[in-house]
DNA sequence: CCGAATTGTTACCAACCCGGTAACAATTTA
DNA sequence: TAAATTGTTACCGGGTTGGTAACAATTCGG
């Protein structure tokens, strides 16, 4: 699954941990609340839970709650948790059969030019808190009608 | 097709028009020089040539020669003229069938985060020129044998 | 100690996208 | 007119994606 998706389904369940009071809450009653399937939520927070960003617990009153404040929970984390790939995959072009030895020296070019976007790129999420886009959202209402247009 | 492999496959063609005389090359040369299929070649480089960086000929001498200097080009033109789609896609998870209406406010903010990014991309895009590109292939030589170990 | 509830993990499915290739239309030149 | 070349479209096998369900592992209550 790319890493975007999940990132964005992440943040969905961790803002709405972040606005419940601090008991925990089962999958179930997530899934209802975001509309997200129950079983991508246990799967993505198993991840967050690994990661130190949720609590889980099983059992009969097992759930999910956060294990931080938004404050303390940046996107860099969220991110680093659920990402297998990098967001910038290359798809590298072995093939030598040219005359050039061009394709892989282009390759390996771009290979170095991604990684460092791709570090960039945590930079800017690593300055981002679950409490920034919490506010940023309470800001931007949902707006059903005004949203997106055409 | 994906920006970065297009991006990639353009870079390699155009390095090789720079390293030949201004001489048209038709599209089989240049794909027995690189290994790229001679298809994809003509589809790829007839979006340089819209863009301005290649001019094109049909008919009988025909073919493709750079339209400016290593120099003048600059990869962000390059991407330009081959992408498609942005190099961040967020897949919008338009379901509105949760309590909250998190999801599209949460898909609004990764959509203005992601398109910041791709500003940045381009940014540091264009700030590179294929004579860049070629300096830095020139001093980190294919090495068939250390490149990619693993 | 047993059973219910819950998380954690795996497997499977349809749909789509990707890279790659070929085929053909459009165009130019000799 | 014929050959050569670019330009464009269509198609294919394969891998990935998002989504769902099923089941294993674990915990709690009685």
């Amino acid at each position: 699954m790319s890493a975007s998706t999940k990132l964005a389904t992440a943040v969905q369940a961790l803002s709405h941990l972040a606005g419940t009071s601090s008991e925990s809450q089962n999958s179930d009653v997530i899934s209802q609340a975001t509309g997200i399937n129950a079983s991508r939520l246990r799967n993505i927070l198993s991840m967050l839970a690994r990661a130190g960003i949720v609590n889980s617990e099983r059992g009969l009153s097992g759930g999910f709650r956060l294990a931080k404040t938004p404050e303390e929970i940046h996107l860099q984390e969220i991110y680093c948790a659920v990402e297998t790939k990098k967001a910038f995959h290359l798809d590298v072009n072995r093939r030598g059969t040219g005359n050039d030895n061009l394709p892989s020296s282009v390759n390996g070019y771009f290979l170095s030019l991604f990684s460092e976007i791709q570090v960039e790129i945590e930079d800017k999420m690593r300055a981002i808190t679950l409490r920034d886009i919490l506010n940023s959202i309470h800001n931007h209402p949902p707006t059903p009608t005004s949203s997106v247009r055409g």
